[in-house]
Order: structure tokens, then sequence, then C-alpha cells
DNA sequence: TTCATTTTTTATCATTTGTAAAATTTTTCA
DNA sequence: TGAAAAATTTTACAAATGATAAAAAATGAA
């Protein structure tokens, strides 16, 4: 997936300001296992993703906790370093060999104050991932782990088949023992 | 909580702008019972709660959980609508009797497009509304329901004054009885 | 291919949580 | 105030889930 059907996905910008914004956007690539943002600090950049597959987790005393996926076409971000230039909560670790498009926020925000197409670009940019976070929401407080496995083999079989199904269970808020207990049932 | 407060918390407004938003602000009151948005409805307005509490809370097949409160300086809105205009996943119910303004969703999307310090208004609003979900994902994915209840009797202990506890033990996703439980283990 | 490592599944037992029903407490309103 | 209704707690039992350990299967590197 390119940058130009990842921006347009968002809104639809005139000409002159997409070129704009893609001086601020760089292709980076990165290889399987690398972490690209750390909960530990407060990142400058965020990331759509061209090629490959990531997941936030985050450590919680002795064990660790995944909590999204990220495919192609989807952004990567802290969102309270992106809004609150603060820490965020996760860790990103690259599950595959990922090529990705950076975009420095210092040079976002900036474009939010010169243009209200950016500006109207980046309430857009928010409120599509604000629908996002709330189906997330939904689905982890309206489910049981053994529906939103089934969601997954429905609406995501290829995350399934990339992804190792102990991330997938703690996605899923279970052991990966039970997890295995639902795929047994279900065959 | 009046409104210029809560329209500042969000975004510091040129004060001809402020009026300009002003004028499609109207303040409205419903007595508690009141069901306010609707689930089967795609919503033309957001409100924003100058006094009273409110919940959301959604119906599956026998039951209903309820996913969200809402007090003083909050906003109450159908994301769906808001953002998709599509209907959403929640009624929303006033607990106590309620004092509100009323925000129509067609006038603000005009002003949108109109200033950009308005699209920018709008662009902090969503990212504001993001962070608040963000934290009710983690909150939800990370906290056991017993960290959660202690989480509430810390910061939000009137919350718990107001609100019947079969309310909160949905919140908490667990039983009634569950939370009795906790509760006695507490004191 | 083969061996070592990682991942997934299976089995057992302990713990947690839910369901249902009864008992108690609190609230509502005539 | 007092009776009825609503909300909360308690109890007993059943069902679901987790922890642990070990076996089986799949993956990857030499």
């Amino acid at each position: 997936m390119n940058i130009e059907q990842i921006l347009d996905k968002v809104y639809l910008l005139p000409g002159a300001l997409k070129l704009k914004l893609y001086q601020s956007i760089v292709k980076v690539s990165y290889p399987k296992g690398h972490i690209l943002l750390r909960a530990d600090k407060i990142e400058n950049s965020i990331y759509f993703i061209k090629k490959g597959i990531v997941r936030a987790y985050s450590k919680t005393g002795d064990n660790e906790i995944t909590f999204w996926f990220g495919k192609e076409g989807d952004t990567i971000l802290s969102m309270k370093s992106y809004v609150e230039n603060q820490k965020g909560y996760e860790d990103i670790e690259l599950l595959e060999d990922c090529e990705l498009y950076e975009l420095k926020i210092s040079n976002l925000q900036k474009l939010f104050y010169e243009d209200i197409h950016i500006a109207n670009w980046g309430r857009k940019f928010a409120e599509q991932e604000l629908i996002k976070t709330e189906e997330r929401l939904i689905s982890r407080q309206f489910r049981t782990a053994t529906e939103r496995y089934k969601d997954l083999l429905k609406n995501n079989s290829n995350l399934i088949q990339r992804v190792q199904l102990g991330y997938i269970a703690s996605y899923l808020g279970i052991t990966q023992v039970s997890l295995s207990r639902i795929r047994a049932e279900i065959k």
C-alpha cells in the first residue's frame, strides 16, 4: 500500500498540499524483531505501514500483553506522544521485515496551523483513529474471547497465519492454553 | 461547569470565533431516566455536561452492558454518528436530572471548513476523545476488575456514590455478585 | 536433511467467576 | 411514617478459566 492511498483515505487534499505533506515523509525499512517505538520514550514520529505486520505490547511486571496488531495501510503511533507529547503505553515490535513511511510529528503540527485543509486532514485522521479505538474497546467489552477469535478468523485470517498464537491469545485476553482449547473446539 | 470552560479546555479560540461557536449551542435540561441518545438512530447533536451524570450502555440479547459514565465537563456523543454519520453502539441514559449544552453536528461541520482555528479546535477535540478512549481500553485490557474498582474508589469516589452498583459491575465487566465479593474483601 | 529450538496442544488439578435463589438493606412515595 | 419496590449482599453449587507440566508438532539453522 503506497503513501498516496494511505493519505487520501483520511481526507482528499488538493495536489499542492499533498506535495507539501510528502516533503515531510520518508520511506524507511526495518527488519523483523526491530523495536520501532518504546513505552519509556516520547516518540517524535508516526509511521504508515506499506508492507509488513507489527504488534503493540506493554510489559506488566513479569509478563507482557499484546493489545494491537498493525498491518498494511495502518498507522503506527503512540497516541500519548502524538497528542500530548508524553510517554505512551506501548512498545511496537515488527513481526516481519517492514517497509514504512515515517512522518515527523513536529512537521505535521506546524502544517496544522498553516493550512485549513491540512488542519482538517489532521482532524479526520484523529477521528478515524478514534473510531478504530472505539471498535477495539467495544469488541473487548462486548464479545467473549471465542467470539473475538472467530471474528479474527473471518475478517483477518491472514493475521492468524502470520502471527504466532501466543500473541493472539494475549490480544484476546486469555492464555495460550485457553486459545488452544478454543481452536480444538471449533474444528 | 459552564460552556466557556468546556470549550476552552479543548483549544483556546479567538473571541470572535468563540461567539460564532456559541451561536450553535443551546442549553437544555432533561430529567433523570431520560434517554438522550439511541443506538438505533443517527444522532444529530453532541452534548456537553454542565451538571449531572449519565451512562452509555448497549443491549446485547437478553441483558445490557454499561460501558461509559459521563459527568460534569464530559462530552456525550455517538462517535459513529459524529464521525461517520452512522448509527452507533450506545443508548445514553441520564442517571440524574441533567443540564446540558447541545451542539448540532451539522453546524460544527460547516464551521470546520470556514475557519482554520475551528478546524484545529475540531482536531484537538477528536484527539482528546481519542486519548480518553485509549485510556478506557488500556484500563480494561491491563487491569483486573478489582484493580479497576479500586481506581474508581480513589479517583471517582463520587461516581460510586451517585451510581448504582449494578451499573458499575457491568462497567467493570463482572457480575454484581462478584462486585459484592470484591467490596466485602476490601473492607 | 537432521537436530535443536520454538510453538502448539493435551491433560490434570486448583481457583475464579457465574447462576440462581434467598436474605438483607435501602429507597421511594402514598 | 410505613408498606412496597428496588437494590445489594450472601450462600451454595456449577461451569469456565488459569496454572503447571509434559507431549506433540512445526519451524529454522547448519
